[in-house]
DNA sequence: ATTTATTGTCTAAATAGTAGACAATAAATA
DNA sequence: TATTTATTGTCTACTATTTAGACAATAAAT
């Protein structure tokens, strides 16, 4: 499961990532699924190295998940309940698993190791989720991207997780101007509107969000694009403070 | 200096505590100096045990320090920084202090254990400076009340820790209510600005101010306080929120 | 009685946010 | 080709909030 062994890592210390994504007018999020009998979703995370920066170990995390090395990324609380120990869960995974857990199962050591009560760091993540090829790994089933109205039931306090991340990206998202990481180079004005109305979950009203939004004086106004419909074609947009 | 031993800690995981209180029209944080010869100053800080909530265990390193029982408090940060490690700073103590660290010297076990690298999570707390009485413990020369805008020279990365706390007082000041916090039971509306020109370190028009705290409806009038100036009186308020 | 410093409050001006309206446009329809 | 339809970009009027200026009330000193 891992090319370092537990010494290698900080015990006792996780990190646990929420990765948005935004596709077909819905905020989604990047949820593995485990490999073994019971149904067991899990956001991503990992642990950090002796000597490795803890927003790199995040960036560490989220690159193997996702292929992308420059991701936007914000560190938003620590969950440190008493009851954070993923024993329960892999208790009650290998009970459901028992033939089948061989190739998998960690030693006694290791499992000693990731059995102990858990502080878990929260980041969450924006991406273009056209940019993403979302990586298995040797533990998954499968991973994909839920609607954040519709997650799978997940282990621990993963939801309360999934729910302060996105309080936070509320409270970040006009502040800090992030909302383009979730959106294609080039996007219509329309476009972000609905981005906006998908993580506040409430309208809002078009001329004034076009009006606020172009008085930021962070948008390249670009062609026309081609939409094919009977209307009046909208223009193409470009945040201007890109990265890149 | 424990009443547990150091395996019934969480290992390289701390927390670190900014205690803000304010006096003389001063915002003031809370700092212990060091009972070693090189004049080390340090912030309040301690372990998370094995069973205990982080939020509690800041709690009880929060008690401990100011007698306050039922105090504000509220998680800002984690600090992860690869170069976080006590080893330095203990090493350069030692040095210093040969003759006379025999008593309160570590073990060789309880040495190693301190002078790994430390993940910190930052709290911060807002006290009513009157109600406490700061407590040494035993590796503390002195405790004493500094001005934010006069520190002591601290250690390893405290400084940034003091700025990033009074960053996060500030978003919060507003919206969570909670410069009450820092002042006495009843106080004058003269008063409460001071307050809010010293966390933010600039002044505030005072026939706008009144308006702005007045309408936010949370403010109880009381009697008249005199000052014996030869002026109006002005009235004393008190929170209407006030838990207690 | 007058002066002084401060407090509480009012009003006007400036700014920001909200709601309604309409012309411009691209393609479908008649 | 003229008309209809749906959507876009922008304008203006209205409302709410913030900022700036003014002044009466007051407690004690002069």
């Amino acid at each position: 499961m891992y090319s370092h062994s537990e010494q290698d890592y900080i015990p006792q210390l996780s990190i646990d990532c929420v990765i948005f994504g935004y596709q077909e007018t819905q905020l989604k999020v990047l949820v593995p699924k485990l490999d073994f009998r019971g149904d067991f979703w899990a956001l991503p995370a990992g642990f950090i190295l002796q000597d490795e920066d803890i927003d790199l170990a995040a960036r560490r995390i989220l690159e193997v998940r996702t292929g992308i090395k420059d991701i936007y990324l914000d560190q938003f609380r620590v969950f440190g309940g008493t009851g954070r120990s993923n024993r329960p869960f892999l208790e009650r995974m290998m009970s459901l698993n028992e033939g089948k857990l061989g190739s998998k199962m960690l030693n006694r050591k290791e499992f000693e190791w990731v059995t102990r009560r858990f502080v878990s760091i929260g980041y969450y993540a924006l991406v273009d989720i056209n940019k993403v090829v979302p990586q298995k790994n040797d533990m998954d089933e499968s991973i994909d991207w839920y609607p954040i109205k519709d997650l799978p039931p997940m282990i621990m306090d993963h939801h309360e997780i999934v729910e302060k991340a996105l309080e936070t990206l509320r409270l970040n998202l006009d502040q800090k101007l992030i909302a383009f990481n979730l959106l294609p180079e080039t996007f219509t004005m329309r476009e972000l509107q609905e981005l906006y109305e998908s993580i506040f979950d409430k309208p809002f009203a078009r001329n004034n969000f076009q009006k606020k939004i172009l008085n930021l004086n962070v948008l390249e106004r670009l062609e026309k694009k081609f939409t094919g419909a009977a209307n009046k074609a909208p223009y193409l947009y470009r945040f201007l403070n890109a990265k890149g």
